[in-house]
DNA sequence: TTAGTTATTGACCGATTAGTCAATAACTAA
DNA sequence: TTAGTTATTGACTAATCGGTCAATAACTAA
């Protein structure tokens, strides 16, 4: 019928992502994009559209692959304390590390694109619905105030990353783990 | 001596800081400087540095006067509760004020600059170690645990801080706030 | 009045920005 | 083989970016 396309989307979508979660989307620029993905402007925009378009393919992807990694831990067996501190671990490993400083592309584009674009902050607030729901459901049968403790755990937890991206001590990081998590029981 | 400055230092240093606060730093353009400030780009340079000087300058002038606003009423009189209550309040009312979108410089210039900014990084957390030794203080002869408590606290603090930008619902803050208030008493 | 110093001004710079497009290539259905 | 469709390519554009600078203005000490 046509031409086939001769790239890996998913491997491009990561790419994209990595580069939006690393710096952001104004300090990325066009060719930041084409250098990672080794596709040419003129094919990246044919594919996915303007700059604008590509960051919300990154940050869909960043939804469908780190976040639903983290929904799922919470879903599977086990005490809802033990997933939750997963959670926070995560962020401490990462910050650690140092990959992309600790911080989420969730959190960033809450920073730095919702107040600004309509599309990612209903896209941002979906996620973290998303998320919410999965840790009411993870303390569900364990406390009756699973609504109000899951959004503060939420909400912690994107202190959290905020505090990691600051470059804070770690400590600071897991001591807010613990006292969170002395909301749940 | 020489010409002296036409401009109100402090009224420059507030456009700058409320710019940077609003926009962040790369979707700053010197333009909307000049614009804010009623300066042109020459007697900007001339007078700070460049761009990213007058992002330092801006940061600073944050710390000298929201932050400090924060730590002042952290430290009169009244229980703690009631102090670190207000301070969850304060990022409500801009929220719902859509001060900014509610967001916070310093939890801005965590998330975009500190990790791409050795100099930001180390003003960022200089002042959230002051915003949390005052919170310390103000809880510290109620508890025995008060370093834990206050770190968890600016977390959660600064967590409230990403999900008033990402327009998550404020009862979600509110429901935060109130967890978060448990762990002092 | 003059010499020295600094502030202001606006034109100017090269580099980079996001985005476009016509030419070509690679495929398939007929 | 051919006609139709889409992907790839790289040159191209207009606008904007951060930053510079020489000319001029406003002041003070001598």
């Amino acid at each position: 019928m046509a031409r086939p396309r001769e790239f890996d989307e998913r491997k491009v979508k990561q790419a994209l992502m990595h580069v939006f979660w690393q710096k952001g989307y104004e300090a990325t620029s066009m060719q930041d994009l084409v250098d990672a993905t080794g596709l040419l402007k003129g094919s990246l925009y044919g594919a996915f559209g303007d700059k604008r378009a590509l960051y919300m393919v990154a940050l869909e992807h960043y939804d469908h692959t780190r976040i639903q990694q983290g929904i799922d831990m919470l879903g599977g067996e086990g005490p809802a304390a033990v997933k939750i501190a997963n959670l926070f671990d995560s962020v401490v490993e990462a910050a650690r590390a140092g990959l992309f400083s600790g911080g989420c592309l969730l959190c960033n584009a809450s920073v730095e694109m919702a107040p600004v674009d309509k599309q990612v902050e209903g896209s941002v607030k979906a996620t973290i619905r998303r998320l919410q729901l999965a840790v009411e459901a993870a303390i569900g049968t364990e406390t009756s105030e699973a609504s109000m403790v899951s959004g503060f755990i939420i909400c912690t937890y994107l202190g959290a990353r905020v505090l990691a991206k600051a470059g804070a001590p770690l400590q600071m990081i897991i001591d807010s783990r613990d006292r969170c998590l002395q909301s749940i029981g």
